[in-house]
DNA sequence: ATAAAGTTTCAATAATTTTTGAAAGTTTAA
DNA sequence: TTAAACTTTCAAAAATTATTGAAACTTTAT
């Protein structure tokens, strides 16, 4: 395969995956070209490069900076601003995990506590099914959240060492 | 907060979770639905909770019994469909897992792979860049999917047990 | 101050996804 | 058989989400 349609072929299965994950297709194929481009780009080159509008190319490069995956760069001498992606795919991973703790599990894990809490007769069948559900989601959350804030805290050779390790 | 409220606001924080992880809210709220229900429930039940079609009702049951969620039970002596949710906490974890797998996972090592073939110019950084970020996330999903392989086989308090102590 | 270069905003439009509802299909019992 | 009870399908409508594009805004250089 050429290196111009594998390119093409990465875009495209990074824009799907990110659509399967509740990720604008558009934002994720900006993450990707950036990811596979050598040098900062400007937002003319990235309109050009997937066929999207100003419009959409500015806003999509303001939300992947509020996700921490993008930066700003400026050159010297030139007004354009270029845009470059962290290509530390652990610095990358480690980033969603945290964005996504925050906006999405934090959220549930709140609600799941409240929930928890709710009191009613032990002899309802619907009480009691409601509460077992409640807490076992709760704590099956509360793991998946400690994992998660081990793993923002972790070198990635010695996080995927001791998992696998453990597993092997 | 009653019983009633707290089933209610259960429902809604299930589909919105649903809904940010790319799986389709009324799927995610009829799911919610079954597991804090102690009886199998018909699909005019489920239309009557939700206020949801018959339509959408039938084709959200069926996904949901694709994804291996719940399943059809009938009742002795009636013609009627009743449709119950596995209420292990564990084992809708693993099959969620399994499924995202196969069908998104898979799939992207499939096309990382592929990638990981192209051959270039060591020189040129644009080839250099492209297959560095392909190879370093191809690893990262290797490692990902290692970990679920184990997961799918694990037993829920063997699987914590081994990560939270590693992670203490 | 002015104009050129560049960025941001957002109402309108387009695309996609979800839902409806009625017709067609199936199963069971009499 | 027939008809009642129930389930499935799917084209059309509704709802949601993403995108456009042009106007407004900001910054910089002269």
């Amino acid at each position: 395969m050429e290196l111009a349609a594998a390119k093409l072929k990465f875009i495209e299965a990074w824009g799907k995956l990110g659509s399967e994950w509740g990720i604008n297709r558009t934002m994720a194929q900006v993450h990707a070209l950036l990811l596979i481009s050598p040098e900062a780009l400007t937002t003319e080159e990235i309109m050009d490069a997937l066929s999207i509008s100003r419009g959409n190319a500015n806003m999509t490069l303001r939300d992947l900076i509020g996700w921490g995956l993008i930066e700003k760069q400026h050159k010297a001498g030139e007004r354009k601003e270029y845009f470059f992606a962290d290509k530390d795919v652990w610095n990358i991973a480690r980033q969603v995990a945290k964005e996504r703790k925050k906006r999405e599990l934090e959220p549930v894990l709140k609600v799941l506590n409240e929930l928890s809490s709710v009191v009613g007769d032990e002899k309802d069948p619907e009480y009691k099914t409601f509460k077992k559900s409640v807490n076992d989601i709760n704590k099956l959350a509360v793991n998946v959240d400690k994992t998660l804030e081990t793993m923002l805290k972790a070198e990635e050779n010695w996080f995927w060492g001791s998992i696998l390790k453990v597993f092997k």
